[in-house]
Order: structure tokens, then C-alpha cells, then sequence
DNA sequence: AAGGGGTGTTGACAAATGTCAACGTTTTAA
DNA sequence: TTAAAACGTTGACATTTGTCAACACCCCTT
């Protein structure tokens, strides 16, 4: 599954980024089975994952323990709790599988001895870390500024894989509304 | 105001940055009136902006051209809109005055050039996305884990300040409610 | 001092969304 | 393969939140 992260790499930095074949290395395979938790809130999230397939929930636990979506992600993405992992806190999401997954992890040590090593490896981070940022920001502006109706639309038109590939539940608790109000609205499209 | 910018970063970088002084001769001071737009949706975003002092208010409008605010901002932090700086394109977002401010403008060809020929400018940039994104993460959070009484009561336990300074109207806005149900939640707490 | 615009509060009502329950269907695990 | 569990939909009803209007208040400006 190297290749895959490999290529992912090569698209975003160029085919001749220094030291790449000593990143690739870094990374261990990791296999998933559906509903295995990857990141645990209150542990530490010593890992970043590069998804080579399958699918992420991001997720709290509400007032009434109900898991609440924070972020969805999918192959050929990063996936951590980044602000555990960059500052050796405990993880306040945790991270479940909600399909099988390969995935590619790095821990923290051999992350920051990559960045100090491999000139390019930092603006890999970079990159992880904008498009974290961007996706967010996108997302809490459609809290802000539509309804429930609105966001379902929103998420047809900028993530249809999503609604295709998911539970309705799971999609349901990424919006932020009830898996009963998501049934209806969808009937209203 | 270069001097609270040199505290920021040596805050966190420490007293020895090589190359600080050049870092803060390259940013322009800028007094902006309440009010005030700094940065329009649609226009390029082409400066990062730290607030020496005053309040931003990041927001895009809603169907019915009410502002929905995305983030407010206070003294001593960045803001922008890091998209539209980073990637070159058109704002999506607005940034405003909420308060008279004084802030310090970096243009995007020193800040390359500073990322460039200033080794620990890249942390500065690095932590200004890292604190960006820390807290998009929790806004989110609270959007879909928390009912709006209970977003009330975490921006009074976690930004206090911002209750007692801003409008209510703004605050409102801020927690995705209408200015009404805001003034009457806030009754019951 | 007077007028005007924005703000904050409150009431009455409407609309949106949540909760609980029921039921058929699909998926999972033994 | 079969039983149990989870899922998706629908109905009835409760709760939350929004909308519109009125009004008092404050801060401007003139």
C-alpha cells in the first residue's frame, strides 16, 4: 500500500522529493477491522494515519452519550488528532473505523526525526494541516449559516461519495441532526 | 505595537530567534476604524494580519443576507482568510472590525520570502495554522455535541471575555441563534 | 435639547427539529 | 441457517428555536 502514499506525495510535492524513499519506509501497515477504535479520547494520539482505504468516523460523545461527528475522512487522507499528537496531550475525539482500513501510521518520534531529516517532509505536514484547517472551516460555516435542510444539500453537492457509501445514522450525526429529521429531509429533496 | 509582536513570537519561540528583527521590520502597521472591512469576500486575501489590539469578526451571509460569524478574533492572535492567502484565491470570507484595531499587515511576498531566508518563520506560520485549526476543532465540537443553551454556557466558560466586550447581537450570531433566543436562553442561566 | 438609528428584551405565534414508539428490513454473529 | 441486533422509516407529539412586532433604552449626531 507504500505506493499508494507514494503517489500521494509525488502529486502534491513533485516526482523529485529528496529523502522520500526514507519517509515511505517510516510508516508501518496498519489493517483495521470495521468498528475498531483507532484513537481512544483520554489516551495519547502518538500516530498520524494516511489512509490508503476505507473510511474514519471523528467523534465526541454528547450529554446524552450519542457519538457526534466531527469529521468524516476517507482514503487518500490524513487522519489524527492532531492536536494530541502535536502536543502530547490526551486525545479529546476518538477515531473509529467505520469500514475496514489499510492504513499507513507514523509515530511521533520518527515523525519529528523526519522533519528535522527530510528537508520536503515538513511541507507534507503543511499540507496535512491546511487541509485540515480549510475542511473545518467550510464545515463550521455550515453550522453557522444553514439549516438542516441546507446542509444536507451542502454535503450532496461537495461530499456526494459520503452519502452514497455511509450509514444514514453516521451521516445524520456528522449534520448534526437526529437520524429521524435526516429521513424526512431527505423524502423532501 | 512591533514590540507586542516581538513578545508574541519570543513567547513562543524563545528570546534567541535569529533573524526576529528583519521578521518585524517587514510588517506594516494599520489602524482600522469600527467598522471597518479588512478583508472583503470575493478580493484576494493578501495579508496576514496580527491584532495588536481591537476585535475581528470573521463571517460570510446567509440565504437572507444576515452575517454569520465564523470566528471572532482578539488581540493577540492572526487572523486572515488562510485559503484565499495561501492558495491565491478569492476570499470566501469577510473580516471586520468589530472594535477599533491596530494591527500589523504582512504581505504575501515578504511573508515567503521571511518563510524562505528566516529558518524559524516557518514555526511562527506553522503555529498560527495549528492554533487556527485547535480551535475550529472544538467550534465544531460544540456545533454538533451541544444544544444552543449549552454552546451559551461554553463560550461563558471558555471565552469569557468575548461575552462581556461584544454585542450580544454579535454573539449570537457567533453561536449560530437568532439574536431573540440568545437574550432569552441567556435569562435562564 | 431633540430626533434617529441601532440594540436588547419580551410576547405571540409559526416553523423546525427532537423524542419516543412501532414496525419491517437488513446486517451481524453464533 | 437462524436468531438477535442494528438500521431506516413513519406517526404522534413535545420541545426548541425562529420570526415578526412592539417598545424601552442608549448612543450618536445635529
Amino acid at each position: 500500500m507504500i505506493h499508494l502514499l507514494r503517489q500521494h506525495i509525488q502529486t502534491r510535492l513533485g516526482n523529485d522529493v529528496s529523502g522520500l524513499e526514507d519517509v515511505l519506509t517510516t510508516f508501518k501497515e496498519r489493517h483495521i477491522k470495521r468498528g475498531e477504535l483507532v484513537v481512544r479520547q483520554g489516551e495519547n494520539c502518538d500516530h498520524v494515519y494516511y489512509i490508503a482505504s476505507g473510511c474514519l468516523q471523528v467523534f465526541v460523545y454528547d450529554a446524552d452519550v450519542n457519538e457526534t461527528t466531527r469529521d468524516i475522512v476517507i482514503e487518500d487522507n490524513w487522519c489524527a488528532d492532531l492536536i494530541s499528537f502535536g502536543g502530547s496531550q490526551p486525545a479529546t475525539e476518538n477515531i473509529k473505523a467505520v469500514e475496514p482500513c489499510i492504513l499507513l501510521a507514523i509515530n511521533r518520534a520518527d515523525f519529528y526525526h523526519l522533519m528535522q531529516t527530510v528537508p520536503q517532509f515538513d511541507k507534507v505536514y503543511r499540507q496535512i494541516l491546511e487541509a485540515s484547517y480549510a475542511n473545518s472551516v467550510y464545515r463550521i460555516n455550515t453550522f453557522v449559516s444553514l439549516s438542516a435542510l441546507d446542509r444536507i444539500k451542502w454535503l450532496m453537492d461537495y461530499r456526494p461519495k459520503l452519502m452514497s457509501r455511509l450509514s444514514s445514522k453516521l451521516i445524520a450525526s456528522y449534520l448534526g441532526i437526529s437520524q429521524e429529521t435526516f429521513s424526512r429531509l431527505k423524502a423532501k429533496i
